[in-house]
Parts: C-alpha cells; sequence; structure tokens
DNA sequence: TTGCTCGACCCTAACGATCGTTAGGGTACC
DNA sequence: GGTACCCTAACGATCGTTAGGGTCGAGCAA
C-alpha cells in the first residue's frame, strides 16, 4: 500500500478516535513514524484529510445500495439496506465514524458536496419505504419520512456500539424484524 | 441570570455548534463581550464548561425518567420515555447536542462518571423492556437488549434533525408506534 | 450623609506551548 | 535522472492560562 493510503488510513483512525481538532499533525506525524512537515509529500493541507475520509465513506454507504437488486419487493430491500450498512460501518469503523460525526468540520463546497451526498442517501432509503407502502407490503398509513428517519438513526448510531467481528447480518435482520414486525407480536392486535 | 449561568449557556451553545476542540476561550470571550481572561473569573479551566454542560444534560434526561410513574404498564412507560427524551432534546437542544457527541472529550473522572450516568440511563430504558415482556406487553421472543438500542439509537439522534418548537410529543407516539405495532401492520400477519 | 469595605466583574499584557504550513535540502531506489 | 520519500528549521498565528491591577455598586458603620 501506498505511503499515502497508509496515511489516509491512519488519519480516519485518529480522527474517529480523538475527532478532527482533537488530532494534530504531529500526532499524525507520530503515527507514520515520521516529522510533521513530511507529511506535506502527501497531502495539501489537513483538511484534505479529512475530505478523503469522507469521500470515502459516501461512496462506502452508496455501492452498498447500489448492490441491491432493484427487482426484489421493498421489504427486501430494506432488509438488506439494513444488512449493507452495518457491514460498512463494521468493516470501516474508523471511515464511518469520521463519516457521521466529523463532517461539519468540513469546509467550503466539500462540505456541501458531502452533505448532499448524505441527503441522497436517505432519500434512498426513504424511497425503499414508500415503495413498500404503495405496493401494498407495508401499512398503508406508513409515514415514509418517520420510518425511513427511524432506520437510519438506528444505523447512523452504529458506529457507538458495533464492535467489528460480529455477525452484522443477524443484527441486521434482528433490527428489520423488531421494526417491521414490532415488538408487541401479532398475539394480541389492537 | 448570573454571568456565570450566561457562560455555561454560551458554552453549550458554541460546543453545540462547533465542538469543544473547535470552540477557542476567544471564541467564548467573544460571546460575552469580554477579553477572554475575563472569563476566568467564573471558570477555572475550559474543561469545567465541558463538564457543566454534560452534567446538567444527565440531570435533565434522568429527571426525565424520573416523572414517569413506576405503577404503569410497561409499554405505556416507554412511550412516556419516549416522550420525555424528544422533549429534553427540543428544549435544550444545545445542552443535549454536547451531551451526546461531546462526551468523549471530556478527561479524567468527570469522564468516568459521565459515562457512567449514560450507562445507567441506558440500563433504565432496558427495564422497560424487559418488564414489558416478562409481563407479557411483548412479544415473549423479545431481545431486550435489541429492542432498547433500537430506542436508544432513534433518540440519540434526535439533536441531528430535531427543531425546537414542533410537537415533540406527537413524534414520540409515532416512533411509539412504528417500534411497537411495527411496520408492516396487522393485516398480514406471518 | 459620608466613608469604608467587600465582592462581582472586567481590563491589559504577557506566558510558554502548540498549531498548520512552508522552504530548502538530502538519500535511495528504479 | 527522475521519483518517492524524509529531514531540519523555522514561520506567524493561535491556543489556554495567569498575574496584577482597576471600576463599580451594595451594605454597613460612623
Amino acid at each position: 500500500m501506498s505511503r499515502r493510503n497508509e496515511l489516509t488510513r491512519q488519519a480516519a483512525r485518529l480522527f474517529a478516535q480523538k475527532g478532527y481538532h482533537g488530532t494534530s499533525i504531529g500526532d499524525l506525524a507520530e503515527a507514520m513514524g515520521v516529522q510533521k512537515g513530511s507529511l506535506y509529500a502527501h497531502i495539501s493541507s489537513k483538511q484534505d484529510l479529512l475530505y478523503v475520509t469522507m469521500a470515502e465513506g459516501a461512496r462506502a454507504f452508496h455501492a452498498g445500495l447500489d448492490a441491491i437488486p432493484e427487482e426484489l419487493p421493498a421489504t427486501a430491500k430494506i432488509r438488506l439496506a439494513l444488512r449493507s450498512h452495518l457491514a460498512v460501518v463494521a468493516d470501516q469503523l474508523d471511515v464511518a465514524t469520521v463519516f457521521v460525526q466529523e463532517w461539519r468540520y468540513l469546509e467550503g463546497e466539500r462540505r456541501d458536496e458531502i452533505i448532499a451526498e448524505r441527503r441522497r442517501y436517505e432519500e434512498r432509503i426513504r424511497a425503499f419505504f414508500r415503495e413498500g407502502r404503495d405496493l401494498g407490503e407495508l401499512r398503508t398509513d406508513l409515514d415514509e419520512t418517520t420510518a425511513a428517519l427511524l432506520v437510519l438513526s438506528a444505523v447512523n448510531w452504529a458506529y457507538t456500539w458495533l464492535q467489528p467481528g460480529r455477525d452484522t447480518d443477524e443484527l441486521a435482520d434482528r433490527f428489520y424484524s423488531l421494526l417491521v414486525e414490532g415488538m408487541r407480536g401479532y398475539a394480541t392486535p389492537a
């Protein structure tokens, strides 16, 4: 792996652990075993490192959704989306952590760009619920905005508790079951 | 209101907006209309301001649960807990935001203290689900840890989208309905 | 009423440390 | 002879914090 990639990986790790403003160029240099001035052979600013990490996060999350076949029922898509998102968080925990909590320290148009990517991702999720309701798989009075908010909250929070190496598919399915079937169960309908 | 309280309010606001490390003592002084050295008549360090905000957050969230009557059914308690949490977030948005995202910048035993308060809060929520399952209000195969995780994720994420002035009770009830009754609805049981 | 003290509040000026970044030069391998 | 990589040394700026001194009004004693 190139030295530059190694640097971006360390950056993701440290930004996730101590935050963007809590991580100094000196910290990064130390992690690379190098003097801090030397880093500028690979990057042009600290902001660059943040942006690269964010862009990688956006790419990974979108790629997860891209792999979901269009022709599946909406509920199946939702289940796969949950699996995909948790999988990304689990095996790129640093990137996912930075993506979720450090985006506000981006500056300029790069900030706008990442915000737009996030919105687009959320909209793709929302579409699944809209489709599920309109095609009769989900309850007809479902508010797709609230439903998507609930799912996105669950997965966006995952970086705080998910430990890498766990079986994230099983966890995703547990979430799916709770969300779709409810916590009450069918034995005692209202 | 005392000058000291005014300072802690501004601190919560700025920490929420720009992060702890992203906010300088100079920023705080400017917000107070004062030279930065003057702040040290009211506090003994920047860490103090963070801790005070965190402690207020912990207090507010716990106080919300304290107001829930013990004798209610578990599902009613869960609904009230959702309401209470969203209410705290909505009318102390800055404090709640700092409480959720900036706790990791606390140092020393104060950090441990706040982490313990958070754990205790989560355990109180978990107990509601355990009670609801054991007393037959919720499905018998309910995993209380997953259920609590789902609810806590939803409300912990709320600071990112909740706008003050909204009717948070109605929002909380929508969440409650989705979580307990499910998104599929009773018309099409498995 | 006057004079005095006390506490709350703020100032200026500086401290040493650390910040992100740059310049210029060096080594080693293809 | 490039290309990739790293060094030392310094830059101006900003960081959190401290020291020492000043102003003002409230409360109290004479």
